[in-house]
DNA sequence: CCTCTCATGTAAGACGTTACATGATTCA
DNA sequence: TGAATCATGTAACGTCTTACATGAGAGG
């Protein structure tokens, strides 16, 4: 469970309700996990469960009340055991893109081309989106600011190969109509 | 499921066992997905019982026999289509390392060098693997080739963002002990 | 009027991981 | 003797996704 930890994580900073806490890590961690509510609000209760983190309820005008969560002394000792700990696994990228990709070789090659241009045009966005992340962040702590910058260099490492790799894929198809 | 068609696009090439399309998939796709027994022999009689994929024994003389699956005609047309349609989902990246990296303002910054230290160990294995590969598929296709290519430059990227982090906590840390 | 945002949640199902069980052979 | 490799699989458990349900207010 590592949901478990990104949420209590940023509990260290402040007081949080789910809603929130969902905002967050989409901003913050958006390049590495999706959450969704599902995981949320059963993760809370488990938190409160174990007695890692109290709930209040601060009541709202015009929307539910607020459930706001605060770390406990034994929240903040198993954080910090855990940061202190080495990860135990490694990374692991999940891309239905790149699942398909090396298997274009069975497909019709104009199609190819055509998906990874559809690529080109997603991280394009995603990098404008990065930048302004990172013009955001300007202030914050660096290890914050690291995150952004590691965001902006893999983004830009995939682009180069997306543009790269169309032009070779390109070239050989140009190289077949000569051929007629 | 995304399994199904990483299965079904290796049986394009040639009849497999389930034990032989772990390793394929560990070899070609390890740097994106990690598959285990649990998922695949499971996955494969999915297969067989929606028709894509068809299974013939045979006996090995020191274990148990094979079972060798091949594509069929419904098979093959899932899986065209499913290769021409564009990826439904974006790229997402899990990494227990980075998930803890911006929290580490809360720890000892001198642990959080160390947890960098080896990472980069890490990823410097890795490239030498990933190198390895490169040379052993010097002669196929050029999707798969490009595919080691990116694996290198995403690695390269991941060690180079490393290092200059290390830099800038270690930097960091010295400036403080001046102070004192 | 309809959709979006805020704010909570549940239930079902899909997907993935871990651990177990079997059994012969090869290598240190 | 013990571990690793080949080869199959199941069961239990964790995690994640999707879809649903509620309800008020803001803005086009």
């Amino acid at each position: 469970m590592s949901i478990k930890y990104a949420i209590l994580g940023l509990l260290q900073y402040k007081d949080l309700h789910g809603y929130r806490i969902k905002q967050l890590i989409e901003r913050d961690f958006g390049f590495m996990w999706t959450v969704n509510f599902g995981q949320i609000y059963p993760a809370l209760k488990n938190l409160e469960s174990e007695g890692l983190v109290t709930m209040r309820q601060v009541p709202q005008p015009n929307s539910p009340p607020r459930k706001l969560y605060s770390v406990t002394a034994k929240g903040k000792t198993e954080f910090s055991d855990w940061l202190a700990s080495s990860p135990e696994k490694q990374m692991m990228l999940r891309d239905p893109f790149l699942l398909r990709f090396p298997f274009f070789a069975f497909g019709e090659p104009d199609r190819a081309i055509e998906i990874v241009q559809e690529q080109i045009d997603l991280y394009r966005k995603l990098q404008e989106q990065r930048a302004d992340v990172r013009v955001q962040r300007g202030k914050a702590n660096i290890y914050a600011r690291q995150i952004s910058e590691l965001g902006i260099e893999l983004n830009d490492a995939m682009l180069r190969w997306l543009e790269s790799t169309k032009k070779r894929l390109e070239a050989l198809e140009s190289k077949k109509s000569e051929a007629i």
